[in-house]
DNA sequence: TGTTAGCACTCTACTTCATAGAGTGCTAAC
DNA sequence: GTTAGCACTCTATGAAGTAGAGTGCTAACA
């Protein structure tokens, strides 16, 4: 498709502008990336490499800078792999302080340093609790109308809620009600988890249907909600600041106004479906709010079925190469500590 | 100390400030506000006020903007008290979804409420674990290596954790352990339990003391880690960008890095001692960060304890009064929601 | 004595203009 | 096919001038 040295020209632009964030100009190239060619020659290559469709002009005495297109044929088939780098490996493992007695952690954890690897906004869905099963659900007493209710999945993500309840509900009813739901429920798929299987149940909690259908609401609230019970992980807004690209505040804000709406990040991680690392190149992007931005991201599997993703966002000048390899670090990681969790 | 007039004045020109951003020129003021003198007797006034400290000139043929001794005295003596407005109040309640069945959704949606009311970031410092007494603790299966364990705690705080166990380990044996702790420990405040009361409870528990240790360090970890088990809760940073203060990316930056560090916020939620509504202006800070922005806090309290704050920071130039009046609500609004999760 | 009109003065923000510099595209020579 | 040379274009920068907002002072007035 493109020369070796129509590709050598392109790929010395790509790398320049990412570290550079300016427009390269002919001679720049022709001095710094010793190509044995003069000026005069890089700038009929760039020329060309512009008809084509993979460099652009600011304005027309400016340098060029990539395009999308040339983004993405940087992507597929210039750059090399790249391996997280000794010092990152450092780095991710001394900001990862080792507390992951709780699953949550682990994933605010994720976020921030993938965010501080990367120098950019990165985003974590959480497990789907669509994706888990229902293990079983205890009462704990409180107080005379309250009782805590743990519901425990498979995958080892928990939630505890404040339950209210008649005054004088017995902690045999109680008993009763939840041997019940774990014998019925117990390694369902949380949302086919219905008020259709109330019935069944029923039966056997007669004295207090109330109760039942309080402790089957908060299992549908925490599969159900907005997100289906996902919850997206945020980290390193802040670092959109230090790219020039966000030089201007009203940029910043638009973005960020739109990463504050979860519904918006639920569907950008949503896109994926493949495996490995999916990048998506500025207008490739569903969204218009982050046409100028490229998305990188993988989704972190159990047994094969995705359970999660992760993902890093930032201007389409971006470290394509060490962000893809800094995301399947994490994934690997983040696999890692799922499967610690699991049964 | 200021005669009528030049509190008509100084409150003219800190109200106009306040919703403009601009300084205020004398002819504005004889214009907008009918004081029924001519802007030359305004005009005297302002240069007496500036000599007062009470305001300060930008540069020498601009309008005058407020020092923080003039929002002061604003705050302390001229600015009436307000009520959050109804329409507020029904769009606090529109925005605040009703699911609070969880404390900490309790306080994420609050922080998020009060920015969106408050047009500004704000925070909150949540109960303090340290505040809170043990009230017991369970240990849930979960495979043949781990368990759940539930901490909880009289004030509807809960925690749950997952606990490596050696293999083999009985229900029984886990069933005495809690039994123990529970009788031993249930009733102390969080930070007194500690590792010296360990000697006690062995006796009980002889056969598996590493058990007992394993449980106590993760009481340990709620209570203790870098900030004695509080957590911080920020909201609303996207709003600084809507203020002409922090037109300027670096500040925003610099801010919103000082916000990222954790140690820092709680820091500033702890100055407050007193009770009642708290303002701090610009160089009353102690932070240097966030000498030109004003804080204003309020600490929730149970029976008199103290056991969390609420807080809303923005630039010095804020809308003190509707601020204030907003934060009082949501401290009275969280109060409330405490006392339903408290015995 | 306090208030006001008038006016000179100051400082900023904006516009205009000129210029330097970077970069291109084209042509002609190698 | 490559390169040197050159005319041309466009932006960024800085200087100069201007309008406008605001002040402070003085002198007149009630």
């Amino acid at each position: 498709m493109l020369d070796e040295r129509k590709r050598q020209v392109l790929q010395a632009i790509i790398d320049d502008y990412i570290s550079t964030a300016e427009p390269i100009g002919s001679r720049t190239i022709a001095r710094k990336y010793a190509l044995g060619v003069s000026s005069a020659t890089i700038r009929n290559e760039m020329s060309d490499l512009e008809a084509l469709g993979f460099l652009e002009q600011p304005h027309a005495s400016a340098g060029r800078i990539p395009s999308a297109k040339g983004y993405r044929f940087y992507v597929d088939c210039l750059m090399g792999p790249q391996q997280v780098s000794d010092r990152d490996t450092i780095l991710i493992n001394q900001w990862f302080e080792q507390k992951v007695r709780r699953l949550d952690e682990a994933f605010q954890e994720t976020v921030r340093v993938l965010s501080r690897v990367t120098r950019n906004v990165s985003l974590l869905l959480a497990p789907q609790a669509s994706a888990c099963k229902f293990k079983y659900l205890q009462f704990l007493p409180f107080d005379e109308t309250r009782v805590v209710v743990v519901i425990v999945t498979d995958t080892g993500v928990m939630e505890n809620r404040m339950m209210e309840i008649p005054k004088g509900t017995s902690p045999e009813e109680l008993q009763r009600i939840s041997g019940a739901m774990n014998h019925w429920l117990g390694g369902l798929a949380l949302p086919e988890i219905k008020a259709s299987l109330l019935d069944r149940i029923k039966d056997d909690v007669l004295p207090r249907p109330e109760l039942l259908e309080n402790a089957l609401s908060l299992i549908r609230e925490a599969t159900g909600g907005p997100s289906g019970g996902e919850k997206v992980y945020l980290g390193g807004a802040t670092q959109l600041l230090n790219q020039p690209e966000f030089r201007d505040v009203e940029k910043v804000r638009q973005l960020l106004s739109m990463l504050e709406e979860e519904r918006v990040l639920y569907d950008i991680l949503h896109t994926q479906d493949g495996n490995g690392v999916i990048v998506t190149i500025g207008q490739e992007n569903k969204y218009s709010g982050i046409q100028d931005c490229s998305v990188i991201q993988a989704s972190f599997r159990i047994d094969g079925q995705t359970v999660g993703t992760l993902a890093v966002l930032g201007p389409t000048r971006m470290e394509y190469a060490r962000t893809m390899a800094a995301i399947e670090f994490m994934q690997k990681h983040m696999e890692q500590i799922l499967k610690k969790y699991q049964r």
